[in-house]
DNA sequence: GCAAAGCTCGACCGATCGGTCGGTTGGCAA
DNA sequence: TTGCCAACCGACCGATCGGTCGAGCTTTGC
């Protein structure tokens, strides 16, 4: 708290006059960022066209969001698999959790609309929603050792445009060649 | 520190006894958790066949591994993203850092030997190891969220088993039905 | 049988943490 | 001009944190 008072100019008694707690002041932050993000990833969608358009469009949006400010992604990655360590039922918190709920959704019926029309493969929904989570959120919240095994800094303009293409190929293509050697057994 | 006492039936002033301070304890478990990560990758890549066989064994063992205690993905997540909050140069932490290294070399050689071989799309080899990372361990270690999303808990047996599939059927054949389609603009 | 080494503990320490409180300031409405 | 109130601050607090220390107990080695 006296970090953070002081690179907002402020003492930190004084950042107590506007959060009542720590935690209050935390799931706002978080509250504000999800904010950010909702809106964003709706625009994404709103725009229309074809289920992997939209698809494409949402894995774009999500990563502009991490990239326009780095501490973002790690705050996400944080509050997304720290069980809230106070599970208070703060209102901001509610709320925060009410745009999570808001924004899987909408990628639920994403998927749901491709599968519907025959664009996307017949997957199992919610782990898809996890693999998208995990490719996105994790490679930009990953830090020093994403840097390290990229080779260079993870949130370069460069290699901010090749994850894209790489994530989006990696949607439409997955790794293997020939789809029609695996299925042995 | 006090809590770990309890859990092992020490005080904590023993707890220092045997590290010497907190952080080289948590090196210690980080490195003894790798370490067991390390040696099943290892089995897992050692037993032949095609690249692509390997890294489904290599995708199966590291599932595995986040199951059997399901704290650890938890604890793998953290120490990934996390960089090193005390950057210290414990020997432990120094001798994690080169065990997770090899693992991402091992996983590097792999993904280059299945495209060497044409089994693999020329995907960017970095990029695709990040997404694996992201695919795999966030999964285990997303928590409360991760319940959510899938409905269940994850690591409720059939679903993990369901996670493995859907992780293997994600590589084999990403999510677009036909990959034709999608080459155009 | 005895000393050394290993292990555990209670008592204690300084630093830091989140948070409180009483009081000052400055701007604005009446 | 006055009264009010949001914003801000310094001083302070209890609790907790990581860590130390010396005194006992137990095991090991010879």
């Amino acid at each position: 708290m006296s970090e953070i008072a002081d690179t907002v100019g402020l003492r930190k008694s004084s950042l107590f006059h506007h959060f009542r707690t720590k935690a209050e002041m935390y799931a706002a932050v978080v509250n504000r960022i999800l904010g950010e993000v909702e809106l964003e990833l709706t625009r994404s969608l709103a725009k229309g066209g074809t289920a992997v358009e939209r698809l494409d469009r949402w894995v774009d949006a999500l990563i502009d969001l991490m990239v326009r400010t780095p501490a973002h992604s790690r705050l996400m990655l944080r509050s997304l698999f720290e069980d809230d360590e106070l599970s208070g039922a703060l209102p901001e918190q509610r709320e925060a959790d009410e745009r999570l709920e808001r924004i899987i959704l909408q990628a639920r019926n994403v998927l749901r609309d491709g599968m519907a029309q025959g664009e996307i493969r017949a997957a199992n929904i919610p782990h898809t929603i996890q693999s998208l989570i995990g490719i996105t959120i994790y490679h930009f919240a990953s830090g020093d050792l994403g840097n390290e095994i990229i080779g260079t800094s993870i949130f370069a303009p460069k290699e901010v445009e090749r994850r894209k293409q790489e994530v989006k190929a990696f949607l439409h293509h997955g790794l293997v060649t020939n789809s029609a050697t695996d299925e042995h057994r």
